[in-house]
Parts: structure tokens; C-alpha cells; sequence
DNA sequence: ATATTTCATAGACATTTGTCGATGTTTTTT
DNA sequence: AAAAAACATCGACAAATGTCTATGAAATAT
């Protein structure tokens, strides 16, 4: 659970207290699977957000053709979930998995309400996730809708350097919005510069 | 002002009382901007986010070849504003300008933190607000990597009907990251049908 | 150690989308 | 009322990206 507080502490405006984090702690169900493991599958109800401890994660959706279309990319210290089914109570069109063997810990949509009313760090906690997920989904969405794929390979790679290491390019590929034939052929360009 | 009002009252879980409102007025400077008028130009700070009470506005950049790239639309009843520049103070990339006339409320970001930890509804109002924008970006990112130019606008106008009627289509187009032509091309295509 | 699966790349060709210049219409400005 | 600007569409061509099949290397499972 140390990584939970750490993680916090960093989004605090002052120290999480023993006391206040055992109340945290106490709302946050471990849970550990292994690779390729379903967190949650099209249709279902996504009643929990996952803190990822340790491992990697992806979420997709499948289309008409039945190509997995991947809309999100997790590693250590994010949340994967879909907010909407989780915040709705809708069946989810999405699939989250496991792609590496992943220690998360989850918190359902009443726990959280529970928590944010009772404790104001995690109020706070919540807010600037949120602020910083909309920063970050603003980028992403000028990016895919006014960029090239090389310029939006590049975008990537420089912001995310870690997920490059984490996932081979099929995958990211896919988060991109492009087929792994086009990020092959763009990273040969950028090779023979 | 009643707008605003009206507008709180759709997402707190308590009807706002007069004292509660007469705390967050005050907090909101009412402004008028006409038709082509800047609210932000790339290299400002984005100090205000902007309730708009009446009017149309646009978000966009422009590209190294001076493409305007429009990122987001704004009619009544939708906050205007470069999250990350009024979050992080940093220069924004983008313009925010008129597309129509308008009356707008602004708030500063100082005055945001105030009111959040001051007054309960409108804590509640960002975290939910927050949470219906994460959830809309979702869903745009997914469009917008996964989506043919076609099954985009179908997406758009179905979900976006009004929008549809406020804004040109080469506008539409460049919201949606595709090309005026493009778009005549799909509905042309959809005419047909 | 061998077999199997996953992954990255390649080339040929198809499809989608962008670019550009032209045209006629509508809307706005003067 | 006339002139100017904005708008939507079109066609010809170009560029970017997708599709498919094949191949060899690397990683994983048996």
C-alpha cells in the first residue's frame, strides 16, 4: 500500500496523517491477476477503478470487424477503469486486461463517494486527477485529430517514454489510431534521419 | 445570471439557496465579447475559464501552415477555456475567439480554489463537471482514432445536433479532423442513402 | 531442444483523405 | 442596390494510410 500513499502525498496540498490514510487504506480492496486476465469485459458493469501497483494494462474496444481497437494504456500509478460504465452504472463497451501480470487496488463507485465527502485529501486527490486527465485527454485529442501519424509517434514517444518499453508497437500502434504497418513504415523514416 | 443558476442547479445534489448563489455570483465577472473577438490568444495565460450565458465560441490553433485547427466548439451553457494554461499558467497554444456574439460569466482560477473549498455545490459541481468532460473526451479520443471521417460525423450530429446548426461545416470539419471536402464528399455520400 | 506464438518489417496494391483551383450560391458589408 | 466575403460543392490529382501476404527473428510454451 505504500506506493497508494506515496502516489498521494504527491497530489496532497500537505502530508497524509496515519490516521487519514488507514481511512484510505480501509475503502482500497487488493487484487492481484495475471496476464492476460480480464479486469473487466464488454458488457459488463465497470463497478471498480483500479490503482495500478504494479504491472501493465491496456483497454480496447472491438469492432465490427472484430479488431481490438486499444483507447488506453496503463503501467504503475494509474487508474484504469472506464469511467463511464463506472460512473453511470452502464454495461461498459470496453475490455480491460492484464499485460503483464498487474497488483492493483480497487475502489468501488460508493467508496468513493463515501471517501471524498469524509476526506478532504482525497476530495483534493480527485480533483486534480480529474484536472490532469482532461489536460492530458485535451493533448491527446488535438494531437489525433490535427496531426500526423509521424508527428503523433513522435508526441508519443516523447511524453510517454516508458510505454514504449512497456508494450510492443502493434500495441501502440493501435492507441495511436493507426495500423502497426504505418508505425513501422514512420519509424523507418525517423531511423534514416 | 439565472442561467447560471439554472445550470447548478442541474448538477448539485441539493438545490442551491439564495445566500449559497448570492456567494458564487459574486465570484463570476460578467462579460460581453462580439462576433471575432478574442476571450484568449496563443501566448496569453488563460486566467478565466468562461461560463457562456449566450453565444457561440471556438477553440483552435495554427499549424506551421497557418491552418486554423479548430479543438473544441462552446455554445450555451459551456465552459470556455485552456485548462492547462489556467491550471499551470503557461502560455496557452490556442485561441479562443466569437463565433457569434456573447455574453459570458468568467472566474478566475484563485476565485475557483476559493469557492471550492468555501461552498459545498460548487465543489460538487466540478467534480461532476470534471467527470461528464473526462467521460466526453473518452468517447471523442475513441471516435477520433478508431472512426472513419463518416462514422465520425454520424457520431457528431447525432450526439451534437445543435452544434450542427450553429456552426458552418468547415468548422464541423476541423472539429471533427477532417477536411472541408471531406465532410462534403460523406454527406454527399449519405444523401444518397 | 523443439515447436509454437508473437512480433517487426517489407512490398504490392487498394482505399481514404488531402490539396488545389473553379464555380455558383448565400450572407454580410458597404 | 452593389460589392465583397463566406460558404458548399465538384473534379482531377497527390499523398497518406490501410490491407494483405510473406518472411525471418525473437520470445514463449511444451
Amino acid at each position: 500500500m505504500q506506493e497508494l500513499r506515496d502516489y498521494l502525498n504527491q497530489y496532497a496540498s500537505t502530508l497524509i496523517s496515519d490516521e487519514e490514510f488507514e481511512v484510505i487504506r480501509r475503502h482500497f480492496t487488493p487484487k492481484k491477476i495475471r496476464k492476460k486476465q480480464y479486469l473487466l469485459q464488454e458488457g459488463e458493469i465497470g463497478k471498480h477503478m483500479a490503482f495500478v501497483v504494479k504491472g501493465a494494462m491496456r483497454k480496447y474496444y472491438i469492432d465490427e470487424k472484430g479488431t481490438e481497437n486499444i483507447v488506453d494504456l496503463y503501467i504503475e500509478n494509474w487508474w484504469a477503469g472506464d469511467r463511464e460504465s463506472f460512473v453511470m452504472f452502464t454495461p461498459s463497451i470496453y475490455h480491460i486486461d492484464a499485460w503483464e501480470d498487474c497488483e492493483l487496488l480497487l475502489i468501488s463507485r460508493e467508496d468513493t463517494l463515501k471517501l471524498c465527502s469524509q476526506c478532504r485529501a482525497f476530495n483534493e486527490l480527485l480533483l486534480k486527477l480529474d484536472e490532469r486527465n482532461n489536460i492530458a485527454a485535451q493533448k491527446r485529442i488535438t494531437s489525433s485529430i490535427s496531426f500526423t501519424a509521424e508527428k503523433r509517434y513522435e508526441d508519443f514517444v516523447g511524453s510517454h517514454p516508458y510505454f514504449v518499453q512497456r508494450f510492443p508497437q502493434h500495441i501502440i500502434a493501435s492507441y495511436l489510431g493507426i495500423t502497426k504497418d504505418t508505425l513501422s513504415r514512420v519509424r523507418k523514416k525517423t531511423r534514416q534521419k
